[in-house]
Parts: C-alpha cells; sequence; structure tokens
DNA sequence: CTGAAAGCGCTTACAG
DNA sequence: CTGAAAGCGCTTACAG
C-alpha cells in the first residue's frame, strides 16, 4: 500500500507513463528499460491501483449477480458457475439475493451500485415489465429464469413449457393418470411456474386427459416446507394423485418427507418429479427424477451475453436475444424405483 | 452516466463543494440552497460515482468472502449470512471459492484483488501458517472455520472439540458402543476434521471406552459422495459400527443414501450425526441429528471484527482475538427413530 | 455557510 | 521508444 506509479517511476529514473506501458506489458518498450522498470517494481513491491485505473477508464471488471436466495442449491450451483465463467473473461463477482421480493428486485436492477459494477445478471421472481422500463441508464443487464419480459434486455432461460411437457409425458408413460402440480404461486399468471403449469396442462389433452385444476397447489415460495404444507393438503383430501409433478426439487423434496412420514411407497403410490437436478435428489432415500437444466450453459450464456453488451457499451439491448440453453429429463428412483443404480453417481 | 458533481454545481448555481457537501448530507449548508441542488441533482439524475469516490477515500465498502465451496449449503448459508452482515455495515460482498485448493487459498489471502476489497473473510481448508506469514501487508483479513494458526489475525470458529464431545456423548448415552468417525482427510494432523477427531476420542475415553482406529475413515473431501464411499467401505468390513459421526451432514447423508440401499436401519442398526444443520437434514427420509454451529452468530461477528480492523487502519492483528461462537446438539430421526415431530419444523 | 484548488493513482492522446 | 500534462469524479483541508 502506499507505492503508486509515480514512485516506480522515480526509483527506475523514468516516466510514470512508461512505467505504466511495463504495467500493462504494452509491447513496443526497450528490453533494457523494461527490466529496469520490473526491477524497481519487485524492489518496491508495487501493485497496481485498480480503483485508480477503473476511474480512468470508466470499467470496474465487477458484474452482480442477483438471486433470490442462496440457500436454494440450484442458485448456489448457478453462482458457482457464474464466478467461473465471469473469470474466464476476467471479471469479478459481486453477489446479492433478493429474497423475491419485488421492492429488492427493482432496487438491485436500479443499479444502485452503478458505477461500481460493469453489468448485472439478474433472476427476479416479482419484478414486472415496468420496473425494467423504468430503469434509468443502469448498466447493461442479462435476465436469468421463469419470468418473462417485454423489455430491452437478453434473457436466458430454457424452454420451461418444454420441459414441464416432457416431465408430465415421462410420468403418463409410466402410467400415472392423476399427476398434481405443487408450486404453483398464490399471485399472478405472470409469476413463475406459469410456464410449466402451461406444460402439465398442455401434456395432459396431449395424452387424451383433461388437467383437474383441483390437482394444482399452490405455494407460498418454492421451499421444502412448501413442497411439504403443498403435500400434506393434498393428502388429506379424499381423492389422492398417483403422482406429483413440482415446480422444483426443494417443493419435490418436502413432498416426498411428507409421503415417507405417512408411509406411502415412492414411486408405488405415488411417484415424483422435480425440477433443477440438485446434488441432494442423488441421494436423497429415494432418489429423485428430475428436469435438468444445463447450469453451467445457463452461467456461460449469461457472462458471454453479458460481457458482450458491457463492451458494447450500450444501456439497453436493441434487438435483446432469447436463448435457451438444454434441458434433459434425468430418470431415478422416485419414479421407476429401486432397481437400477440409483445415485447416478 | 455521465452527470457528474460539476454538472449539477452549474446548474445550481454553486460549487462543487457544496454539491458534495448536500450528497454526503452535510449538515451545516442553508436549506435553501440544499433544495436547489437537491433539483440540480433530481432533474439532471446525477447519481455519485462510487468509483471516484473510493479513489479519494481510500476504501471501497467492499470485502471479499471465499468459501471453499457453495455448492455445500453449509458455505451457501453462511454466505448468505455475511452478505446480510456486511450490509448492516453498508459493505457489499465479493464472492469467490477456492474449491479448498491451497494454490487458490493462498492467492485469495495474498489479496491479488488489492485496492478492490477493503478486507476478506477466508474459509481455509489447505492453506498453511506459513502462507499466512508470507503475506505481504494485504488488507485485513478474519479468518474462518476448524483450521488453526499462529498468525496475527482474529479467527472466528466453534469449539469443535467440545462440540465433536457433545455429538460422540449422545450416541454413547443412546448405548452405541461402536461409533465410527467418517471423514478425516487423507492428510496431516493440522488439517480440518483434526479437532472433531480429537473430540471423538476423547468423548470415548471418557465414557471408559477405548478408541478403535480401524472406525476412523478417511475421505478424500467432504461431499456426499465421500461419506457414501466411506460408508460402503464401513460396510464391507466383517466387524460393522452401531453409530456413525460424520465430519458434517453431506458426509452424514452420503453414508445414510448407503444405509437406506442397503436395508440398514436407522437408527436401530446405525445411528448417524452430523454437523453443519442443513436444511437437507430437517426433510431427509429419516432427519439428521446435527450439531447446530451458530452461523448467524458466525457471520456477524467475523462481519464485525473484519469492519473493526478495518478502521483501525492496521493490516494485521496485535493481538489477533479467538471466537467461539455457540454449536448446539440438534437431535432428530437418525438417532432417537420417529416419534417425535421429525422435520424441526 | 460556501468557494477555489489540490490531489487520490491511474491512462491516454499528444509531442518529440 | 519515451516524456510532460491533462483528466477520470470525487473529497478535503484551507480560506474567507
Amino acid at each position: 500500500m502506499g507505492v503508486s506509479l509515480k514512485d516506480v517511476a522515480q526509483r527506475a529514473g523514468v516516466s510514470v507513463k512508461t512505467v505504466s506501458n511495463v504495467v500493462n506489458s504494452y509491447p513496443h518498450v526497450k528490453p533494457e528499460t523494461r527490466e529496469r522498470v520490473q526491477r524497481a517494481i519487485d524492489d518496491l513491491g508495487y501493485r497496481p491501483n485498480l480503483t485508480a485505473r477503473h476511474l480512468r477508464k470508466g470499467r470496474t471488471g465487477i458484474i452482480a449477480l442477483a438471486v433470490p436466495e442462496l440457500g436454494n442449491p440450484y442458485f448456489a450451483d448457478l453462482a458457482t458457475a457464474v464466478i467461473d465463467a465471469a473469470s474466464q473473461h476476467d471479471h469479478i463477482v459481486l453477489l446479492d439475493h433478493t429474497a423475491g421480493l419485488r421492492e429488492k428486485e427493482v432496487l438491485v436492477s436500479q443499479g444502485f451500485r452503478s458505477h461500481i459494477i460493469d453489468g448485472l445478471i439478474l433472476s427476479p421472481i416479482r419484478l414486472e415489465t415496468e420496473d425494467l422500463l423504468a430503469r434509468a441508464g443502469g448498466p447493461p443487464l442479462v435476465l436469468l429464469g421463469e419470468r418473462e419480459y417485454d423489455a430491452p434486455y437478453d434473457h436466458i432461460a430454457i424452454d420451461n413449457v418444454a420441459a414441464a411437457r416432457t416431465a408430465v409425458r415421462h410420468l403418463i408413460e409410466l402410467g400415472k393418470r392423476r399427476i398434481a402440480f405443487l408450486g404453483a404461486r398464490h399471485e399472478s399468471l405472470r409469476q413463475p411456474a406459469h410456464l410449466r403449469l402451461r406444460g402439465w396442462r398442455e401434456e395432459i389433452r396431449a395424452s387424451g386427459g383433461v388437467p383437474d385444476e383441483s390437482l394444482v397447489l399452490a405455494t407460498d415460495g418454492y421451499d421444502r416446507r412448501d413442497g411439504a404444507a403443498a403435500m400434506t393438503r393434498l393428502l388429506d383430501r379424499t381423492d389422492p394423485p398417483d403422482a406429483v409433478f413440482a415446480y422444483n426439487d426443494l417443493v419435490a423434496l418436502g413432498a416426498m418427507r411428507v409421503l415417507t412420514e405417512r408411509g406411502l411407497r415412492i414411486p408405488e403410490d405415488i411417484a415424483v418429479v422435480g425440477f433443477d437436478d440438485i446434488e441432494e435428489g442423488q441421494y436423497a432415500a429415494v432418489s429423485l427424477t428430475t428436469m435438468s437444466p444445463d447450469k453451467t450453459a445457463i452461467a456461460r450464456l449469461a457472462v458471454d451475453c453479458l460481457v458482450e453488451r458491457i463492451a458494447s457499451g450500450a444501456s439497453t439491448a436493441a434487438f435483446p436475444r432469447r436463448i435457451l440453453p438444454g434441458c434433459t429429463l434425468t430418470v431415478r428412483e422416485s419414479t421407476i424405483g429401486r432397481g437400477r443404480p440409483g445415485t447416478g453417481a
């Protein structure tokens, strides 16, 4: 601390410009000058002050990632992947969580940390299109997740309708007919789960069935406790389902805990499919069949998009992209029972 | 972007100093001046450039948190708590993961991001004392976790020996006599798990038993797969244990998966105790008894310590503190069976 | 209560 | 190939 370019320049007997050239490996520096400067740098233990560099260049090399909560392993995995992808581009990651609160999501999206971050990756739950449109020239933004917006920003998300149909089809092919949907939120149709719920309806119709809306269970959130509560309500009724498609793995795992407590067999009595493919599902007592989004691809695409937008210098995207990473079905014991290796390890 | 103090000053017809005073809510500003400036700020949509402020003040308000991996829910929870604690002090958090690699831990501890961060909270796995001593005047540092160092830095960690003894005593009180320890690392005695292993030995001796070192199972890491692999090795022997104390919950959950696959009953055949109290354990088919460190306290203490050290301006701590947050036993089905409510929810 | 000026540590045209 | 100087946008003694 305290050693500046000027100190190095003085010691090496050159101007700060020359030192700067060496530090930034500018090619046209006379070898002996470079060596002299390098020695001064080493002697003094000089390290460039990045803040100053940032101020000058107008970029910080920091991108922010805002997710609802790190406590959901899906988002922890995603954050890990984003950190790694960002480091490929020499960027570091400032992490924040919104708890899925619209107020916090708005705050983050408005870039209350502008000037510190070059760009933002946001996975919103309750944010509305109008909030995005009101965003006054903040840093470039890339959106993640199931919510859809009519706003000038890139959006990375799997095809939720198609993925949900795949999950439900799997259950139908196993002979299940009363398939519940766990995790529709107590809110408007534009909330998350909307698309997965639509997939549920479409696939049931496609198989010649009629969606039973009483099998759609609303929840407060998407945690284990929400899954457990919804499953309890479902089982307390007279006509239980023979399968459950959950909004995500946490909801599915909460539901499975209740099934186990009640002594019901998975999948014989009730089969379960989740969504996200968190590792916990592999090691559950009955391992969990789930839809596996390609998290690495999602993170990489998000960071690539963002870095590109940052380079372009525009706050909004004139031609916003909609990118669909892959999502595949991973079959485990919760739908086909023991018999094949369960952990997938 | 592009609106500076100067622009606001011009529009309001005052000097930049006055605008700065208003922005920083300096008390002695004539009300009508303040109002005029505020109007200019609003009209222009001015937002202070934090990078410039940082350069000037020499502080950024950013602290870094480096954990082995976010994929372990314990660290995800800890990160969440650190972010919240930091925001209490108006600091934001740069997150990094080390994968428990010494090289990466050294890099982080040497502050390769110095000048961007005001301080660092590091949870090391393989870092050595010499690495810390070689640290050349980086930003203030607070250490977390089971590793112990003889270095001038504050250290926040529960009393691992005492906590392990509590866990083992619980098993002994339930009548268990052959208690295995899962998760000693294939490395030196100074590695993590050392203290918990010592607690295991001490408590067995205290109960009048003799620690059976063949029941100490080494693992490569502390993940579910490590627990599953170790449990498999243990069961393939002729003399299985009647209880397992795992280094952490992930190892315990991996072990439980294997027990379930083999058709063994938990806790009747083999009881299991973990460490960390991650939510997953509450919702496992057999809910997991575990040691519950006070993560919120750990995060708060770490941030408080760090902020204090930052304020003091010293890179190292003349009188490093050793702080011991609480850690309590949480009893669930994996030791006492079904019969009481299991999820603890 | 407010202004003019220096300076935080860099990078970058502009000269030479 | 290298130097002198301006400027990124703030804050802070120093005056008045």
